[in-house]
DNA sequence: ACAATAACTAAGCAGTTGCTTAGATTTAAC
DNA sequence: GTTAAATCTAAGCAACTGCTTAGTTATTGT
């Protein structure tokens, strides 16, 4: 007996989401979310409980997003070839034209503090955590070597995307693409 | 005819630059800056300016702080090998402690958009631009290849200087010497 | 039609932001 | 000792931050 919301919670977190990945965490005011998202603060704060709440969705959200290249790599059978297919589905993930956003999450584990953001650090660490898991897998399908070694070359592949990330929005594309063969040469 | 300054300029600056590198840009504030340096708003206006120039002045103290191990670089006729002491000796020179602040102006790369901030984004690319040539002399001295190739080179090892600068606050100490071990392993 | 309930709008909260201004204080040449 | 200039302190500016609250509007079962 009630009225009923006239926005859908998943499309207005898709926008805030997209806010948040052009613009960081802290410099994204509420006050841009509510022009963004196109809703009042008050059913901003009555849906996700706060500015905190609101990133976590998009996170989320960005992983759902994220879902469709990370399935590529999950079902791949080519060891570290899906890898290298993986960092280029990124690359192409994070254009939004002609410049790179970037990654999210990496974006924001950079900008924001451990301490003034516990739980979203935490949710940030969770995610880098699940991808490299995600490379192991990967290159264990090659074949059986020292678990130490790949591991080591799981954390390897895991600095060039990071870097990747800021790269992304220093060098072109070219440069890109360069930059991901030789990460791979001698994999 | 007139009031001595009591504060020496290079000393203030060197306290904004270890704050700014803790905190960032955005989020250091004038307040927390006056703070730190120990003088009144009015003389860090009267000296710097702005805030903006404030940090400009702290990214040239920053620079002279690297100067000793670029200095290793720029001198060292080791090739590759130069370039991966200057990254362990990155690592040494970015760590507080126990923890890894990572690099000043790649932290300020990722937080800062180019749009609100042109002034800084310029000279923070310069900073880069510049190492990323110091890389390109140094693969120069081992052997005649085509400068194409080792232009990719330069690329390569920025991204993975880039990434270690992220890594590092995520990465314990062991993780990241062992990245920068497999870096190198082929060059 | 009516009452109950949830979602809406918009104004307002205290605290912070970068920066400025008014006025007192110190220095140094004459 | 007087005067002029630079430096100091501290209060204050408008704009913004995340968040809340008071009051209006729409939707529902009865």
């Amino acid at each position: 007996m009630a009225r009923k919301k006239q926005y859908n919670e998943t499309e207005v977190i898709e926008k805030a989401m997209r806010l948040f990945w052009r613009n960081g965490y802290e410099s994204t005011s509420v006050r841009m979310l509510e022009k963004e998202m196109g809703i009042n603060q008050f059913s901003i704060y009555a849906s996700f409980k706060n500015k905190e709440g609101v990133f976590l969705e998009s996170i989320k959200f960005y992983n759902t997003q994220l879902k469709s290249i990370i399935d590529t790599l999950e079902k791949s059978n080519n060891g570290v070839l899906g890898i290298k297919e993986y960092f280029l589905d990124f690359l192409e993930f994070s254009r939004e034209g002609a410049i790179f956003k970037g990654c999210l999450v990496t974006n924001t584990v950079n900008e924001i503090k451990e301490d003034s953001n516990p739980v979203i650090m935490a949710a940030l660490k969770r995610f880098s955590l699940n991808i490299r898991e995600l490379f192991v897998r990967n290159l264990k399908q090659d074949d059986e070597r020292d678990v130490k070694e790949i591991e080591a070359q799981a954390d390897y592949l895991m600095n060039a995307l990071l870097g990747l990330s800021i790269s992304s929005k220093v060098f072109n594309e070219e440069t890109l693409k360069g930059i991901i063969e030789m990460t791979f040469l001698h994999l």
